[in-house]
DNA sequence: AGACTCTCGTTACCGCAAGTAACACATGCA
DNA sequence: TGCATGTGTTACTTGCGGTAACGAGAGTCT
């Protein structure tokens, strides 16, 4: 029985080798929570006692190796926050509950969180060019500014400035996320986005109503 | 007159070396709108008929020339939005206003916009590794996933679908960016930025007087 | 005039990281 | 014994950021 001798064969090495790529992310991982996204190749290879050449065999180029540890924690995330999304109880108890469960999660591993959305600035000294250094001074002086203005001329009573101020930042935010999105996809024309941002803003989500067959979001 | 005479020629220098740093930025600004952010010192040189040493001169270092890069479009882009904050009329008006002048400035310079916020993407091949696919397609995908979480449940009659999307993405980004300014300056507990979040959802931007003098925002 | 110095510019180099080619050892199969 | 295949290595190339060292021109002091 050649063939499966073969074929067990065959399952037992692309096992080996699963088993294998999961090691050598863990080793990764370890390295970059460490040295952040910087970390070289050759230290990669080093932390899990091998050289370079089989991480280029395993993943391709360093891109998909990233892509590859990105992916995981990426779907750990997403997993989590679909639970609290979809967990029975009324629409506003359901948004607070996924908000904290993100917030929870980047507060809990704020470096796997560097890595996931600010994937330059290394832990020491620096590490050649910190690409993205700009983007988010941009949004946080975006978000400084619209907090003033908010707080200089909307009534929020006590507590108003740090209300203030989570809002300019969470509404820069909307509007960068939805103006990205758009970019890319063109799926409107921009004052429909326009209107849509803004009725989102006025509260339109709280007013809808839940669609049929089963709890609201 | 020595020292009017020096003071004149070192103003006279100065000048020229300001003279020269903004044709170099020039020179960039084309160099990284053609090849991407990922352009090298020597391309950016070659383009302003110089060599490295020169940019370094002026610049410090990568970053500095990209920083200094970043701050004549964030600025403008910042007088922009600040002039749309400020015009006369109704809140919800002026809201549109800017997210419109926003979305605007982002669909006509896509390209200033990539490098401003997305700064790894290089338009040909590569250029070695792209820091920040990953944030993108993280974002990307709770965007996605909250809008049909939306659109399956909350009832938004016709164009719900187009709607949902747009908030969804708007959402996860709001989540996103207050989220990040919330774990670098720690400014209130979780909670607390939790509620801050679902009122703004709520519509209490809407619902919030003006304060005393002047329109509201 | 000639030495000084200051800025602008160059060439040539260092260090380092990504990625690759070529070779070496084991092990199962004919 | 020969050979194919997966696993690992060393040693290399290429390209980039960054720097040191040197050269040329123009004004300045004695």
């Amino acid at each position: 029985m050649e063939t499966t001798q073969r074929t067990d064969q065959r399952a037992e090495q692309r096992s080996a080798a699963e088993q294998r790529r999961r090691e050598l992310l863990e080793a990764a991982d370890r390295v970059v929570l460490r040295d952040g996204p910087g970390a070289s190749m050759n230290a990669i290879a080093a932390e899990a006692g091998i050289t370079k050449p089989i991480l280029y065999r395993h993943f391709g180029d360093k891109g998909g190796l990233y892509a590859a540890l990105a992916k995981r924690h990426t779907d750990a995330l997403l997993a989590s926050l679909r639970a609290a999304l979809d967990a029975p109880a009324q629409r506003r108890r359901r948004v607070e509950s996924t908000l904290e469960t993100y917030l929870a999660a980047i507060e809990a591993r704020p470096q796997v969180y560097r890595f996931l959305m600010h994937p330059a600035e290394g832990s020491p000294a620096d590490s050649g060019f910190d690409v993205g250094r700009h983007s988010a001074p941009l949004l946080r002086r975006m978000g400084e500014e619209l907090a003033e203005v908010i707080e200089e001329r909307v009534d929020l009573g006590p507590g108003g400035q740090q209300l203030a101020r989570a809002w300019g930042h969470g509404i820069v935010g909307m509007m960068h996320a939805a103006g990205d999105w758009w970019l890319g996809e063109r799926p409107c024309s921009r004052t429909e986005l326009v209107r849509a941002l803004a009725d989102l803003l006025w509260g339109r989500l709280a007013d809808a109503g839940d669609r049929a067959g089963g709890p609201g979001f």
